[in-house]
DNA sequence: CTGAAAGCGCTTACAG
DNA sequence: CTGAAAGCGCTTACAG
């Protein structure tokens, strides 16, 4: 690799303007006054030379990196997007820098993750792109970190920004049973050690025993929030001859409808005449499909902007808010059975 | 901010393992052979204290920041999680830390760029972050860059890497021509600057001018590939009672396609037996609107991925190719008036 | 208000 | 193969 050479520093600049290196950077930071004349000479002088002072030898000097990492699970998530724009956001606000990378848990085991106390200020953990062991061993080292769509384990205690999931599906699964109906859902499940998922179930457990139904493990199935594995395990599901009935299924999150619209419309049942379908996340496809899902609005961009101003909080050494749930909301559209005759929109 | 003390440095492991910094940084490095017994006693004590290097001081040693830069006008783009992904992966892959900021173009016009030589070793820009005279300054730097949908200026040679859209818009319109008889075809027109539009413009004029359809000013509005503009366009356009009669439209970019959409519904127009629709991108929606979008597929992940590879090529000193054009193809659902009975898919 | 100097935590010729 | 020392490009006490 060839090596930038910036070549111009602030050297050159104090030798051009005939100061100390000490001034100019003084006059850079506007951390101290500097004298008029001094502070135009340097200037002209930057002009000229078209200095750009190197962020890493100020990182160095100061201890600071003013950068701070997002760790993802991946980048293929729908609301990967918005999460991002929220965060980028705050951060571009305090002037820091922006590093992001991915990275899938089991790994190697070993201290080297692509983002650390070794390149960022703090960090921003989404989901399950770490285990709670290296969770921790960040933790031990001091480095501020947040969590997102993930509460910290016992013991250790970092600031966490999620969403509301269990009441919110607690009232989609209502809605369900009083609105239309419905008493025999199928639940369509996450991947386990996915927080997200385990209180939607536990929503879903809750509104079915408010209503006094036994929740049945045969109208259960995995779905890991993802389209194909959840159309293959209905159609698994359907497949089998002694499969219980079932009048709705939750499907977890909106992408997993989709597969579950498929293999629902496959095997000839529909959509909400036979059975009723909801899903989770009210992502940028759910008003599209045919029928329009009916589904749970969360704030991503919100959670983002959130996660991010609570590092911050931590960077400047104030204390931050254990946990931030942002609210959610049920977005009514018509695979439950409500409103057939409105159009997308 | 409280300055962050990573304490532990290279020295502390140099002497509790009784050797010189030297040795210490080589065996970190593995760039020249360090004796087994040093090595295990460094291992050892790099272990214990928990040691992890500094990134930002051997950046600033090695005049070289291991960072590549992102640039991109905003996070909301529907393909932008696609189009980093493939970056994500070739810049995990060299090693090297990956930097995202948006940048608006018309700012102060200053050189304070949130991304450049001060921070990155390399910069990826996308479309137009970017004014062309900012670029230009950038470029003049030595900084090593490559353009993402968008190409180079006169003078200046920087690799680009985008898609082909006037071939693929050709044949999506002589589709419409051909296969269904359209021959008004009303144009969604982009933004001005912004080269994908330019070159859909441009295909879509000569598909017209090879069936000696002349282009028709008056058959021709804007929707800058946004929803809520290109609605309300059409519906402007829609309640001139003089306006032309047309019996297709080309939305210019999926996103429009759904503003057009309903503008078209709500005007009584049917889709696709009275107004053909085409679009262009094949996001994730495509499939499901009512009826499936006809677009073009672009490789965008593919398209992150080759421009980062050309990135690397000019920080390995390489010589890059100076146009990379990734192909697409056109992907024929109902809305054009192809499969009718077909469902989304 | 300004400067000389030490220091941030690494790497890398230069010797040996 | 290993070490002493200079240097990367800044910041910041410490003096004056």
């Amino acid at each position: 690799m060839t090596k930038r050479t910036s070549s111009i520093t602030i050297r050159d600049i104090a030798r051009e303007a005939d100061v100390s290196v000490a001034t100019v950077s003084r006059y850079l930071n506007q951390n101290a006054f500097v004298s008029p004349d001094l502070s135009v000479r340097i200037q002209e002088v930057m002009d000229q030379l078209d200095y750009i002072p190197q962020a890493t030898a100020r990182h160095l000097a100061m201890r600071k990196k003013n950068t701070v990492g997002l760790l993802v699970p991946n980048m293929y998530n729908n609301f990967f997007a918005a999460l991002l724009a929220g965060i980028e956001g705050v951060v571009s606000k305090y002037d820091y820098s922006l590093l992001v990378a991915t990275c899938r848990m089991n790994q190697s085991g070993g201290y080297q993750f692509p983002l650390g106390s070794h390149n960022t200020d703090g960090l921003l953990i989404f989901a399950d792109s770490l285990s709670d062991k290296q969770i921790s061993q960040l933790y031990d080292r001091q480095l501020p970190i947040v969590l997102i769509h993930k509460s910290s384990t016992d013991g250790v205690d970092i600031p966490t920004v999620t969403i509301e999931n269990k009441t919110a599906t607690r009232k989609l699964i209502k809605h369900l049973i009083e609105d239309h109906g419905r008493r025999r859902i199928l639940l369509v499940r996450g991947s386990e050690n996915q927080e997200d998922a385990y209180w939607r179930e536990v929503g879903f457990k809750e509104a079915l025993s408010e209503h006094d139904i036994a929740f049945d493990e045969g109208l259960a199935i995995r779905g890991s929030f993802e389209r194909e594995i959840a159309y293959n395990s209905l159609k698994e599901f359907l497949a089998d001859p002694n499969h219980q009935e079932f009048d709705a299924v939750f499907t977890g999150d909106d992408d997993a409808a989709v597969g579950i619209y498929d293999a629902l419309r496959e095997n000839g049942l529909r959509i909400p005449e036979e059975v009723s379908v909801v899903g989770f996340d009210d992502s940028q496809i759910a008003p599209f499909l045919t029928p329009p899902l009916t589904t749970v609005m969360a704030p991503t961009e919100e959670v983002g902007r959130s996660a991010a101003e609570q590092l911050f909080r931590l960077l400047d050494g104030n204390i931050p808010v254990p946990v931030t749930l942002h609210s959610t909301e049920i977005v009514l559209r018509s695979s439950c059975g409500c409103n057939m005759h409105h159009s997308a929109s």
